[in-house]
DNA sequence: TTAGGGTTATGC
DNA sequence: GCATAACCCTAA
């Protein structure tokens, strides 16, 4: 097994080489990792992120929410305000997911977009932002930029000159300067100290050596023995190697609001992992998965911190496509069943996959105002209005009721279900009930906020405004939750 | 879209 | 069995 010390480094410094995402992706998936993520790791992936969105070059509600959680990481590391580069970048990128759809619209497109943008990012995000502990990165210049998106919205000469500059080379380059400047920050990478230190123990010890990958990789375990026998290893970075990179204050309090438990555990659904278990009977994966609930927690992390969802290229990536769990395109709905794990779901870097990058749901301006457009759950997914059965999960349907097979159902059971309301002679019309899913502290405490500051009542703007949070929940929920909090009272 | 009553699931 | 939370249904 390997030393989840060792690996983490390993996948450092692949993160930090020109590696293509896929293979990136693939390391984040196959290595064994410590959990928590170390802040230096996060940042990393963060980096590399960021790093994927030039490379594409797509910006979008990730790249800022990327952004957001570099500002989160250094905070939370004491690291004080956020670098001018990094508030210049996520300002760029704000601009530039909102002029977009400025330039991109269609005929019959009469600025919606544009519009539900500014209101999505700037009146709910930025707003948000302005008012939280991430005030850090409410630079000036964002500032100016949300004067201006508000002028854009009354104002149609504002948004010809808008359209007519070219923001996403502003925010390519804003973000590339920043990336050189955290790239510089944080020094080579930790696996460069290593070699030069075993390098040195190779040139020392003489003969005997083969030079084989087992024997390097003996001799960084006996490394780390050594460290920890006599402390500092002599030539190795020092202790406080992981915190330095983000400015940590040895002394500063791990924060509660942000462990690292609660930035990367995101939750696989039951069904990603037992794809992962059988991945792992066949020899694919380490076979080392039966402790489900500590592998799921590496799962989790590594579904959250996926390099790029969209780069998901490789060799055999059309045959892995449905055999493995894809680290890109995991849907945020099967994250379920892990309420402790859930407060910082809507920091997932897994995306619904809109155009924009955003959730799927739109908003508009004003006081209770109409945020037609957001979209509902698929017909296959549920049904408010139908007449409904409970639907056991982990059960696949037939393909075929009159299957020829019998013998099929052994491994791909009819779903069982259970009458729970009248039944219709249709079978087509019911749909399965909602899993019960208990609401997070985090969308507890964003619903308390969002009805302080935008009233009773305002259940779909409410959720428009946090969609990420709420993307589960629709305005009924909400109704519902805010009903049960206030009895509490 | 929302309010309010009804139903179901879950924990004790 | 009861209390509660989550979810569903439907009238306005």
């Amino acid at each position: 097994m390997l030393d989840p010390r060792i690996t983490s480094w390993i996948l450092e410094f692949v993160l930090r080489q020109p590696a293509e995402d896929w293979m990136a992706n693939e390391l984040l998936f196959a290595l064994p990792l410590p959990s928590p993520l170390s802040p230096r790791l996060k940042k990393i992936l963060l980096l590399r992120r960021l790093s994927s969105d030039l490379s594409r070059p797509s910006l979008s509600a990730r790249t800022l929410l990327s952004l957001e959680l570099i500002e989160e990481l250094e905070r939370y590391a004491g690291a004080g305000a956020p670098s001018n580069s990094l508030a210049a970048a996520y300002a760029a990128v704000a601009v530039e997911c909102t002029t977009r759809f400025l330039r991109e619209r269609s005929d019959d497109d009469h600025g919606e977009d544009f519009f539900d943008a500014v209101n999505r990012i700037w009146n709910c995000r930025v707003a948000d932002l302005e008012r939280s502990e991430a005030a850090g990165l409410f630079s000036p210049a964002l500032r100016e930029a949300r004067r201006e998106m508000e002028e854009a919205i009354v104002n149609p000469v504002v948004r010809v000159g808008l359209t007519g500059r070219d923001t996403k080379k502003a925010a390519l380059d804003a973000v590339r300067v920043y990336l050189e400047e955290a790239e510089k920050e944080m020094g080579p990478p930790y696996l460069e100290h290593l070699a030069k230190a075993v390098c040195e123990e190779w040139m020392s010890s003489g003969t005997g050596r083969d030079g084989s990958v087992v024997e390097l990789y003996e001799m960084l375990r006996n490394l780390l023995a050594s460290q920890g026998e006599r402390g500092r290893y002599e030539g190795l970075p020092d202790d406080n190697y992981e915190d330095s990179v983000l400015g940590r204050d040895k002394d500063a309090p791990e924060q509660g609001g942000c462990s690292s438990d609660e930035f990367v555990h995101l939750p696989a659904s039951a069904s990603e992992v037992m794809k992962v278990k059988n991945l792992s009977q066949l020899g694919v994966l380490p076979a080392n998965l039966d402790n489900m609930e500590e592998n799921q927690n590496q799962m989790d992390l590594k579904l959250v911190f996926s390099v790029n969802e969209g780069a998901g290229k490789g060799p055999n990536n059309d045959d892995d496509a449905i055999a493995r769990p894809n680290l890109m395109n995991q849907d945020p709905s099967d994250l379920e069943h892990v309420e402790e794990n859930r407060e910082r779901a809507s920091l997932s870097f897994v995306d619904k996959g809109t155009k924009d990058g955003n959730p799927g749901t739109t908003t508009c301006v004003g006081d209770k105002r109409d945020c037609a457009g957001a979209p509902k759950p698929s017909l296959m997914d549920w049904n408010p209005t139908a007449r409904t059965f409970e639907w056991d999960e982990d059960s696949i349907e037939s393909p075929s009721e009159n299957s020829p097979d019998p013998s099929n159902k052994l491994h791909l059971p009819s779903a069982k279900r259970r009458e729970i309301s009248l039944p219709l002679e249709d079978n087509k019309t019911f749909v399965k009930r909602r899993r019960k899913k208990k609401w997070s502290s985090l969308e507890e405490e964003t619903l308390r906020k969002a009805v302080e500051r935008h009233g009773v009542g305002n259940w779909k703007f409410i959720k428009s405004c946090h969609p990420e949070i709420f993307k589960d929940r629709t305005e009924v929920d909400l109704k519902d939750k805010w009903r049960n909090m206030i009895r509490c009272i």
